[in-house]
DNA sequence: AATGAATGAGCCTTCATTCAT
DNA sequence: GATGAATGAAGGCTCATTCAT
């Protein structure tokens, strides 16, 4: 009876199966009746409640967002006034975690990564509302470490390779077992990833700034 | 009206329309359809010459191998004995071409590509056959680069970096225009894209190596 | 976005709606969907008060008769003992009236019109009710006009003539136009119309009829 | 072997069952599906052959148009030199042939009258290749009927007068039994029929002439 | 060597209806 | 008296594939 806590709705349970197919096939593949099937649903309540195929991404997209944004908020464990150094291993290792956490309602990273290599209508919205925020994040951090009066061309290269870097290893989540016969080193363990990308990041960052400020 | 080369054999303008269909929109959502169309050539063709959509996928993988590697050597117009540095500039800036080539026959990076985010049975094949090959190349620049005796891990981390920062700006394609609203640097001037993103590197490289011998 | 008269009962919104939509769009087209948004009303909104889709269209039909009965009496504004001449002109003109009224409530027209063309299960009724009535009255003053022994067949088909002519202009209502380029008569202006109609009927009527008393 | 005489392919097959169920059901209520099913062909051999549902749709317009020219020409068992009187029962005559004949291949009558009722994406183009010539001719026949310098007003509503006495036992072919409980006369005896309309039409457009040339 | 015809599985969507509240 | 949620049947269409020639 009670709105908060109710026990799941059709609506909820098309949700969550609709983000586990969603990640998994990205829009094209994902086809109702296996997201209906998950979510021990009929086949028309994709219809009743989102209207569409499409509604109900949108609204996975919506619902991972906020989800996301609880399970890993922008400021994740840092105190009072970070350093730069702090607020990009922060950065690095959320974005990471986002993208790694096995749990449950994770889509939203995975999804991001789908709707970057291979856009639907729906990225617009997903850009102004979920990546710019983040991007524009980043791009200040990575200025304060390059140091004032930096060229914007420079601060957003840093940017795109610190964010590239951390993508690889979802991207190339395939791949990269395959090649690496020996360990599956990476993917399994997210901390020593961040904390080694940050480091060569800060190396690459350092390098193309004039100072040395950022190696202390 | 008239086909542009129609006496050139079916089996080769299936080969041509099949590569950029599939570069386009990548195994699952290419049509046999639309490939048959664009080779101006019989809805039954695909099965006849290739057996079905995936013989021929795989037939476009390694045709497009030989043509990049007639196009695209593995020594990129090095000299005899070059530095660690002169061939990762060669390698940066080889990778980066492979993918914005805007000719003709250049679908192999952008099938690699695909492949790497979004398999198909061929990927197998395509890992032995391609990708681990520049694979190795990479991690012998970057061994020689953090010099020897340097673990294997750090070596592997390194390599993934660089291919990350390249393909970043190939899987963000659609995306960065649409962040970036003052300047769409980056894809097109590629050669400038090459020389960041080998300082970056560098600078990433000499932080986690132990020495200073790159910076100089 | 208020609600125009939600205070109107439920079941009279959705008479109301349903007899516009099955106007509109005829039995099998018009949806019950389409019926409740326009009524304000909620989906299940017809099952409950009509028991299905069928009870909502007889309901609309006896409703539509009643109405129509009040708007257009069957003596339309005739005086004591009027000639045969002119209870034609009153029944041709009622019944062009009836089907071009532009006014909210005037569904029956048009519903008796589809019906004809594409019965559905209720046509028995609105036969008796409202079809038979008519053409009696019709009947009668074909056969007074005709002179008495004429033979029933010739009645019957005389009256079937001055139906056809008048339904004509409505069954041929979107092609008319796109026919006739010059001038979109007709429908626009019905009483010239109709008296268009009695003249060409009297001279049908009369060559059929031995005598010539209609002539005068 | 030969191609004019070959055995009835899919595609033959699927014209005639489409033009049985779009004559009995129209154009929205037929299904795809049982067209098919009488067919004897797959449910995709629609798509294959006529690429759409309204694909076939117009094919079937097209070849109803061709069978029915073949069956009833224009000058149906015309003498040369005709008179007006004569050329009126013809078109008559054919008309009312057309929509009753109970042979195979006769839909164009059905389907045009169903397009003129509930119109379709096909309308224009049936207008144009098939109704207006029809029209053109009635008019011309109707113009030499009333005599010279007739007004045009006057000519096409005369020509809508006899067009819609014929019309009307096509539309109303589901009401005429049940009101006429006593001979099921009309429909059955289209030639009986025929003569009617043409008397009466006759009587109507003289009345609406100055002179009374036609009467003779 | 190559083709037009035909196939069947599967997709998304729409619809009238019913159920529990 | 009235509702939101959920249902199952059915519809049109697309796709890779196969068959007979």
């Amino acid at each position: 009876m009670s709105p908060p806590d109710r026990q799941s709705h059709t609506c909820r349970r098309l949700l969550d199966a609709a983000g586990e197919v969603f990640a998994e096939c990205g829009f094209r593949r994902a086809t109702v009746r296996e997201i209906c099937r998950r979510a021990q649903a009929n086949i028309a309540a994709v219809n009743y409640h989102f209207r569409d195929k499409e509604g109900l991404y949108a609204a996975v997209l919506g619902d991972a967002h906020r989800t996301a944004h609880e399970k890993y908020p922008v400021t994740l464990g840092l105190g009072a006034n970070p350093t730069p150094l702090e607020r990009l291993r922060a950065f690095v290792r959320s974005f990471l975690l986002r993208l790694f956490d096995p749990g449950r309602p994770a889509w939203h990273g995975l999804l991001m990564a789908r709707e970057m290599v291979e856009p639907t209508k729906a990225l617009d919205a997903l850009i102004e509302e979920s990546i710019r925020p983040r991007y524009d994040l980043l791009l200040g951090i990575v200025r304060d470490l390059l140091g004032p009066g930096t060229a914007d061309d420079l601060v957003w290269m840093c940017a795109n390779s610190v964010i590239g870097q951390c993508m690889h290893y979802h991207h190339a989540r395939h791949v990269l077992p395959k090649l690496q016969r020996q360990a599956p080193a990476g993917t399994a363990d997210v901390e020593r990833l961040a904390e080694y990308i940050v480091e060569f990041s800060l190396g690459g960052i350092d390098r193309l700034s004039g100072s040395r400020r950022t190696t202390g």
